[in-house]
DNA sequence: TTGCTCCTCACGTCACGTGAGGTGGC
DNA sequence: TTGCTCCTCACGTCACGTGAGGTGGC
């Protein structure tokens, strides 16, 4: 009359792997009855429901010993830790859109390594129109290093350029106030792009100088550039892609 | 002149635990510098960034076995890593939504077991045009099960309404051919729902004679009845809830 | 000496996965 | 006897978290 399924159909039918259902029933969240004859464990229609509310509850996250107080506590209760688990979900939710967000910045970062490869050095517009010096104390930098790495400059200075400065870049409509700008974008000058490689994690051990000697045969001397991070290779000692800018005066 | 930064400040800034960053070290997957005089990890700038990748990758739920690959690997591969994270991503982000859609679901179906609990049984109209018996081997029936439990019902049958079979509700837009249907919804018929009992996990074992009782007093002699799953206790002896509706033909 | 921050190393934890060795009915 | 499915139990795994015991500079 009353019908059983055993642990391998239920595994199937809802797609569970034998180990887990195992785990659940030892833990005692389910609750599985068992066949007098062989020990088998044989499974219910009304346990493979509770079966499946708990397959739900670990689905979004609740830890198992959260569930043994859960499924034995009030309606009240419940409901209060589904409105909960709604709000921490939809935050997952916006999340994971962040994340993406993350990923396709990734993507035409590593994109711009490999155009940047191709041509030694080229005409080319700086992404920001100002860079500010970074700032160790400040709470926001470090959020950009996390969040927009590609806000991460370098900031070049000096007749061959061998000063190097960690900086942020930043656009217009960003208050910079109270912030040191080591540089700003002109709307007229034309400028000059190509690839900064830095070895080592040493920002002086870099390409600069071949950089240089390109511009210089084509009667350039910027005194100054801006290098924007893009992204690294760590095989043996770390090396760091920059997307450069040189500004062409003496074009 | 480099500018280094002790574990506890790159912990806060980056709001990563101590003893995750120490585990990443030890992995390889970040590469601390050690200050001489008292084997510190000091963290440049540089070693940063390459923290902050990895942050990000194990956001995204990349494992730490594969991150070792990943940051060795060549831009194309990590490219094409990205592309399918992306997807990966966009896939979660629709499973979220539906685990959102579940959890909701769960809330009214608890709101309905406290509903029916205030008052003893009442008018209402039945969820479902049709009643179909549950099918073992149809594996739509099981998925309904665990995407749309409140579809699990019960079919009673006889005097008494001791016979209980198994059922799943159906609307009319869903063929149900070459499946047993046990009910159709009655347009005109008046119904009378109320919350059925099942103890023990026996669906033999319910109030269904109670609720007979308070039904024929009102000169209703319901010969067949359906009930549709809302939700489970299992405290000591499991306790399933379920809205059940009597035809009220007599009235 | 006290307080503070760091270190290593061992062990704990969570939710399983894996595999050895054994059982029971056809 | 062979094949199949189940069982228990021990151990492995992943990514840390915790806590003991020790160090080094103020």
């Amino acid at each position: 009359m009353k019908e059983y399924y055993n642990i391998k159909e239920v595994a199937q039918l809802l797609q569970i792997p034998t180990s887990t259902l195992r785990y659940w029933d030892d833990e005692g969240v389910i609750h599985a009855e068992r066949d007098g004859e062989n020990n088998y464990r044989k499974f219910s229609l009304s346990s493979i429901i509770e079966l499946s509310m708990v397959s739900f509850y670990r689905n979004i996250g609740i830890p198992i010993r959260d569930l043994k107080q859960i499924l034995k506590s009030e309606r009240e209760l419940q409901r209060n830790l589904l409105d909960q688990e709604e709000k921490r979900i939809e935050l997952q939710i916006q999340n994971m859109y962040r994340q993406q967000e993350r990923i396709r910045k990734q993507k035409r970062l590593l994109q711009e390594v490999e155009k940047l490869n191709q041509k030694t050095i080229g005409k080319g517009k700086p992404a920001f129109q100002k860079v500010v010096a970074f700032e160790r104390e400040n709470p926001r930098h470090w959020q950009y290093l996390v969040e927009e790495p590609e806000r991460f400059m370098l900031f070049l200075d000096g007749k061959c350029l061998e000063n190097v400065e960690y900086a942020v870049g930043m656009n217009k409509e960003e208050n910079s106030e109270n912030q040191q700008v080591l540089w700003t974008r002109a709307e007229e000058e034309p400028y000059m792009e190509g690839l900064l490689i830095v070895e080592n994690q040493d920002e002086k051990n870099n390409n600069v100088a071949q950089l240089l000697e390109v511009l210089q045969r084509k009667g350039n001397y910027p005194k100054v550039a801006i290098a924007q991070y893009l992204s690294s290779e760590w095989e043996k000692k770390g090396i760091d892609y920059y997307k450069v800018w040189f500004e062409a005066k003496n074009q």
